[in-house]
DNA sequence: CCAGGTCATAGCGAGAGGCTATGACAGCGA
DNA sequence: TCGCTGTCATAGCCTCTCGCTATGACCTGG
């Protein structure tokens, strides 16, 4: 049984190969050379392979060693989401901006957008909160944070706002499910009679599913399971529990790769605005219309 | 300054919001109960973050946690590609099926394949061969591999072969490049005159690009930069070095976040099948029937 | 009020992983 | 041809992390 290597280990065998060598990536990451090259020893006898061809003269990778290090910086990127993130949320109290967000947001898009912000002035503190739609705008309101994301579809009143992404509710089975096999959509009557894993009441993923079935004239049955995360969502939905409807953002990578099935559902419209929020009466400047540039930019 | 949190304790975290006792998580993991809760303590040290909410009947995860191990969820997903793509490399000599592919496809498909086929069969051994696609064509046509995939824009002779999936090359940019802010697409000759950072020359990307430019009637300018991978590129943009030509695979989170910029094109079609190619006469059956069920899905 | 469940603390032992010092070897210039 | 410089590897030592067992403190339910 191979172990889980250690995240330092990967990121020195990232930094060999940018460097092309085991002592300069060493010093880059604050270890000996001989630690270096110890770490990297153990790394391949852990996977099994050989990543570096060795020379008097630096060090290349190897063939597998570009597919590791390919595999690790996405490890890596992962990680450095969720350090902003938590630092972001840790340093809430007394940071420089306080942002809020509601969780779809928090969870997969502002951790990648204070990353950016961040790249830019590295040391600027960002504070995030997270809460429903309806509290950030109160926070904002309120002038507690800066800067709001909310994914509600009513824009409040006295804000003023601002779109920056789109996102789409869908409906998601694991591979199993017969509805995984099917090519005519689902009608909104057969969503709404089966029972479904969904977000908690409150959530804006919740609300949005509720307000969009009501608007079709009908109601939707009795959940199969409330979750309080779209993660744990889709973790449900992976083990067959049953299938949901969650945010594209939670899934996006399952179906690119065929781990979970999209399901069209015919005649029902439900994409969402994502949108920035502020104080009507203020023009945005400094880190809040900074993070707002790099939130709007794709 | 907060050190990177080990890989092993986010393991923990989110079993322990699945589970909802850090003693029914450490047995799940194989350690003792006081290692977990210790372990989980320095992660919420680490962190500078209160993850669980411990009471006499179990533990709940904070608003915080719930945040972290979303962010956890994605990391431990692509350190789980990372094993699995690790192992394939690794076990290529005695392998109950030898798959070969071609680069892009061994390092951002593969792996999600090879690991959903073994979630089927837990003791099915994998061998992953990763060369260029037209080595591909002679390890299947000689038998070397059982199945194999292929990016070249000419299916060989002599196989058969199914298409498993699409891809496109894409133009990307660093967003302070000028040609992030566009909104008129490029011409096909200010793509070509523009040194640009490009796999080396053999590659299938290299090769779709070239044919493509080709078959414009354009010739590319002298490259900015070769580099061996996907990933090598990739890091090359966003170090500003130069606009780049990439698979969409490589840059899709990129992209979607607002790292990078995507450039269009005017005219200029850089689609692609990813095929699947077995010999001719043989039926495929078995496990590489089942790996083809599970890439074709989607 | 005890039984069975939770998580936390204490103390000990082993091993991982850090460091410095040194060796081996290739390439380059004098 | 002979150092000089730069590469990576090995050896030996020491520290501190992280595992374990034993035990305590505390709810909940019968």
């Amino acid at each position: 049984m191979t172990r889980a290597p250690d995240l330092d280990s990967l990121k020195l065998l990232v930094l060999v190969g940018q460097l092309g060598s085991v002592g300069a990536a060493a010093e880059r990451v604050g270890i000996s050379q001989p630690t270096a090259s110890h770490r990297l020893s153990t790394l391949e006898r852990s996977l099994g392979l050989v990543l570096l061809e060795r020379s008097r003269r630096g060090s290349r990778l190897t063939e597998a060693g570009h597919m590791v290090v390919g595999w690790s910086q996405r490890v890596l990127d992962d990680l450095a989401e969720l350090m902003t993130g938590a630092e972001a949320l840790r340093v809430r109290r007394d940071a420089e901006l306080h942002v809020a967000a509601s969780m779809t947001i928090a969870e997969y898009l502002a951790p990648s957008w204070i990353g950016q912000l961040r790249g830019q002035r590295p040391d600027l503190y960002v504070g995030l909160q997270v809460t429903n739609s309806e509290r950030v705008a109160a926070l904002v309101g309120s002038g507690a944070a800066d800067l709001g994301f909310i994914e509600s579809p009513h824009p409040p009143a006295g804000l003023a706002t601002r779109p920056v992404a789109h996102d789409r509710l869908i409906v998601v089975v694991a591979n199993g499910h017969p509805w995984a096999r099917r090519r005519k959509p689902l009608s909104v009557e057969e969503l709404a009679a089966t029972p479904l894993v969904v977000r908690e009441a409150g959530s804006g993923t919740r609300e949005t599913l509720d307000e969009v079935l009501g608007r079709a004239g009908v109601a939707m049955a009795k959940p199969l399971l409330e979750l309080g995360s779209a993660t744990a969502v889709r973790s449900a939905v992976i083990a067959a529990t049953g299938p949901a409807v969650v945010s594209e953002l939670a899934v996006r990578t399952d179906i690119a790769d065929g781990r979970l099935a999209a399901v069209s559902v015919d005649g029902l419209d439900l994409r969402r605005v994502l949108r920035a929020v502020w104080p009507n009466d203020r023009k945005l400047v400094g880190p809040a219309a900074e993070l707002l540039a790099v939130a709007r930019r794709r």
